[in-house]
DNA sequence: GAAGTAGTACGAGTTTTTTCGAACAGGCGA
DNA sequence: TCGCCTGTTCGAAAAAACTCGTACTACTTC
């Protein structure tokens, strides 16, 4: 992992209304962001699919709340599923418009869009960090 | 349809935080809603996967915008499917918890629970308030 | 180059969702 | 009682989503 915590230290408010979710200043040697759908392309009833998958809700709560809102690789996550199945998973958030994806190298790092997501839907973000998962 | 106009002329306000949702008291004849989750029985994955179908956010966006919120007939929304493919959807929705339906003699009318959704999602139902149905 | 690592692509099997016809239930009015 | 009307239930077919093993790619390190 490249300096995550030093990255953590400072983060930018969102641009616009404050928010609850710290954001990030992108750093020159950000690599392009795989296939996603522009901001004005993101349909709310294919993020509601993309949540509506509780080990999906899972994955962008903490992206949201355990990192600073950063970018992960699948592995960080821990999951005991085969890996293709996290590959299924990481490509329906990313094609519903939910995280952005990009390659670092060997890993592939995920993070939740959330100016996109803010401005397209307002305060849907604060649901999933506020979502509780099902005890068992 | 029974005095929609004469019941929406005076809507009281939703109980806590204003709300653009007008909501309504309950009249004395009113029959009990059929089986429908707890308040706090509301998952949102599972509203996520209800709000997840076009057909079903156009039902939810209808009632809560065309008609003041008040409850309305599968048979109001006028759409061309069969029959049976309605009573279907209408059930996620209620088995959901996103809507509350009523058995009024012949018909079955649906409303949206708005109060229980706004206090278990605060802001969810705006989203689908402003939803754009996609164009063709 | 060989080995190790992170993750993808493909495809099959399974499950879930969706669609829709056909038959049914039950209130209401003539 | 006989239709008519609203909507349900059942069942089957079709479509979509999920799971997961296997094989593969690509980068890094030795």
């Amino acid at each position: 992992m490249t300096g995550t915590k030093a990255r953590a230290a400072r983060p930018d408010a969102t641009s616009g209304a404050a928010h609850r979710f710290a954001t990030f200043p992108a750093r020159p040697d950000t690599p392009e962001p795989l296939d996603e759908p522009a901001r004005d392309d993101i349909r709310l009833e294919q993020v509601m699919a993309a949540l509506s998958d509780p080990l999906r809700l899972t994955i962008v709560q903490r992206l949201l709340l355990e990192a600073e809102a950063f970018d992960h690789t699948c592995g960080w996550f821990g999951f005991d599923r085969p890996k293709s199945s996290l590959t299924h998973h990481f490509k329906v958030l990313r094609e519903a418009g939910v995280t952005r994806q990009r390659q670092y190298g060997l890993e592939r790092r995920s993070q939740v869009r959330i100016e996109d997501l803010e401005e397209r839907f307002p305060g849907l973000l604060d649901l999933v960090a506020d979502w509780e998962p099902q005890e068992i």
